[in-house]
DNA sequence: CTGAAAGCGCTTACAG
DNA sequence: CTGAAAGCGCTTACAG
């Protein structure tokens, strides 16, 4: 295939002002450039891409490490990025871990062998976690409290807190929770905005009232069968995710309840189906697609040359009122 | 970062002998060897691969163009694939088309551009196909008849033929069909080998019986309401994929007919869950995973110099007869 | 506006 | 077994 230097002595003119003439084509004259654009016309000349990321030391490329490439969320995460390095001119390359360490170390390869400048981790650091690595320039999006590289995320505890209270405020006693797994940081996050509300509120912890699930829909529609068998069946149900509370409300249907005259449900994100679910689900709306903008900038200014001034950017989440709760009356 | 010539001081050896320690340790001595990987360890030295890429002016990576990262049936290709890779020490990286051209433009722009070496296309070719493409190394897997540049597939006529003719041979005169998207070549290879049977058994081919589906389950599932209304039913349903014969298997029921008792379906491919539908379905099976692994093993070698013997590799299919067929009966 | 030259980090044929 | 040197295809500071 054509190099640089083919298309030198097609064209008459030194590789240096054919370099020129393809990147920076105001620093050339009009007759080069003519010249050098029919010698690349006429050998089909592409450049050679490797050679210039070794060149420039530089590939232009950022990996993002997707925990799980099916959920909703990470998509509006994943949208987020993509425009802003289309913006830089970066290209995104995807690393469907599934949550795996191996596999999030084959991507982090990537960037310690310099076939990429950077990760976007999206999820939440926790104490195994290969991240950071002082090599590694490295931004985590939507995950917890006490990461301790740069991250852009809500104020998760914050979140659960607003939707129990929310919940509260409407006359709620008995609140269950479906939550992720026991050790997972959005979990305990979470976890720990329920407990406040309820301190607050002066209810106690009951542990019945917890089941775990993990962030799956399906978890979320088993979880219903825990609450069912109780005696003392809670009014609402909070959910750490939406995809759980809408698994949870196909379950309570199936059971023959209703929502939300038979029991609330609340769910967190906000997924852009939430809104279509039948009864629309009230939910606490984290911004993902703003979480993946501010991180891949973040990180296109850190390979850049720029430190960034944070080390944690705290956007605002929402609460989102639809149709899925509503006051529990005596 | 640390370079090569930060461990060739360090060690106090050349950067030839350096380099040779990391790639051929035989060639080393053990003295050297171990200064080496002190020198290594000391600084955390990763090899920069986009020079190594460079200076080897080859990247052991392939692209595999996927119309549909969803498609089960794409998945056992993939697989087969991979595995493939592996063995020849090769990466493979997914480029999602979603079979869209511009798309597909995208990642052939990485082999033009010398950032993989081949690649795999997943979709049958048609005359706006970007592919074959001088300077691109590609194979075509599980493609058509027609393909004008290397290809591994079976004979989807003769695999359509065969699964008709056993409806035939069973008896059904009244066989239907949901095809694929009528500009498919999968859908024209198919229906050809679905005439040629028919006309064998001097039936008239009736326009009446052919609803066109998109491979997907969903399309399948609707096809039912087209023959359903028809006064004159079709005893047997011949479905140009699994996944439409599932979803036409669900409508079905849904209408309240038993199949086989009431109808006859079949598929083709042979999916995994083809085999755990209610019933387990009767169709062709494609050798994906061997489709995929004679795929990549033909680029492999191509990339390293050899030219195949033959321009296309057919594979042999096979008829899967399980209980979603049975003979119709006066 | 143009060209000669250095150099990015590696590998490998060659000489010893 | 080891090292000096050439060179992969580019970009860019420098000189003109």
């Amino acid at each position: 295939m054509a190099t640089i230097r083919d298309v030198s002595k097609e064209s008459g003119l030194s590789i240096a002002t054919v370099s020129r003439a393809i990147s920076n084509p105001e620093l050339v004259s009009k007759e080069s450039l003519k010249r050098v654009n029919q010698a690349i016309d006429k050998l089909q000349y592409r450049p050679n891409l490797t050679s210039q990321k070794f060149r420039l030391q530089r590939t232009n490329t950022i990996v993002v490490l997707v925990p799980n490439i099916a959920n909703l969320f990470f998509a509006s995460l994943i949208s987020g990025i993509e425009d802003t390095a289309a913006k830089y001119g970066y290209n995104v390359l995807l690393g469907d871990t599934r949550d795996i360490t191996s596999r999030e170390k084959e991507f982090i390869n990537l960037v310690e062998t310099r076939q990429a400048d950077g990760i976007i981790q999206l999820r939440p650091h926790h104490k195994e976690s290969l991240l950071p690595n002082c090599n590694v320039k490295a931004v985590n999006a939507a995950g917890c409290a006490n990461t301790p590289y740069l991250s852009v995320r809500i104020d998760n505890t914050e979140a659960a807190y607003k939707v129990v209270k929310y919940l509260l405020d409407q006359g709620h006693r008995k609140i269950g929770v479906i939550s992720g797994l026991k050790d997972n940081p959005h979990t305990r996050d979470r976890m720990l905005g329920y407990r406040q509300a309820l301190q607050q509120a002066n209810i106690a912890f009951n542990d019945d009232y917890v089941i775990e699930g993990d962030f799956t829909l399906w978890s979320g529609l088993n979880a219903v069968q825990h609450f069912a068998q109780l005696k003392d069946k809670p009014t609402a149900l909070f959910c750490m995710n939406d995809e759980m509370a809408i698994g949870a409300i196909k379950g309570l249907k199936e059971k023959g309840l209703r929502v939300p005259q038979d029991i609330s449900v609340t769910g967190f994100d906000d997924l852009e189906v939430s809104n279509y679910s039948d009864p629309p689900l009230t939910t606490v709306r984290q911004p993902g697609v703003k979480i993946g903008e501010k991180a891949a900038e973040l990180l296109f200014q850190m390979i850049e040359g720029t430190e960034p001034k944070l080390i944690e950017y705290i956007l605002p989440f929402e609460l989102i009122i639809r149709e899925s709760t509503r006051p529990y009356l005596l």
